[in-house]
DNA sequence: CTGAATCCGACTTGATACTG
DNA sequence: CAGTATCAAGTCGGATTCAG
């Protein structure tokens, strides 16, 4: 059910930046994909998310707290491990993402190639 | 077919700060709904966009346009006049949209009332 | 009417280093 | 392991002004 994440989970997905929606912040979406399966540790978030600074996933996933879109669980314990996990608010947005993840298979390679022809106009 | 837009058709849509699904930037979702019906004018879509200043009106346009989005016809008369249409490609995004639409009046309020509830702990 | 040119402040993102 | 603190850089949207 979760087994490790893979580091190259969101290779594939790279003209993201060309996609007309955008769930969230830049890092958002990721998240929600990587929770998907269940209850992830902050580390173990890191790896597929492409070298994402402490810093940064540390502030998107207090957004995504204040939000509803996920809880936090931190066990006393040492080392320390904290889990985070999608609530049911936070697990709606899978139905949706999909959604968008099929308008992007179809469509997206129409956008990129009128990117590229406008871009042969430049020239 | 193409009545004039409503200066206030996004008045009701305020909290969309808070909504987790973009489409495109600030403004490129409001433009296509604008759209929806036929083309329109310059003009004509900065009335229900609330003062949208005509360089990032230009720029949106120009950037829908470069991802084939939209289409732009001007029309050699006196004064000019310019009309954007939406493309195949831009009206295929209306069905998302409206997904986006339906999650937001069901979970919307959810995030809402959860920013607020961690509002009220930090005071 | 339909933009383009310029300048600017705010926000977002990241690099780096450090802590309980 | 799970973050925080500080600093630097880039990007975006906007105000203002001007032009074809």
């Amino acid at each position: 059910m979760t087994e490790p994440l893979d580091a190259d989970m969101f290779d594939a997905m790279c003209p993201s930046g060309a996609l007309p929606f955008q769930i969230g912040d830049k890092w958002t979406e990721m998240i929600v994909i990587c929770l998907a399966d269940g209850p992830r540790r902050f580390t173990e978030l890191r790896v597929p998310l492409g070298a994402i600074t402490p810093k940064v996933l540390s502030a998107t996933l207090r957004a995504m707290r204040r939000d509803g879109l996920v809880t936090r669980t931190a066990y006393d314990e040492n080392p320390p491990r904290v889990e985070y996990e999608l609530t049911e608010l936070g697990r709606s947005m899978l139905l949706l993402i999909d959604a968008v993840r099929a308008w992007s298979s179809q469509y997206l390679p129409a956008i990129l190639a009128a990117r590229q022809a406008s871009e042969r106009l430049d020239a």
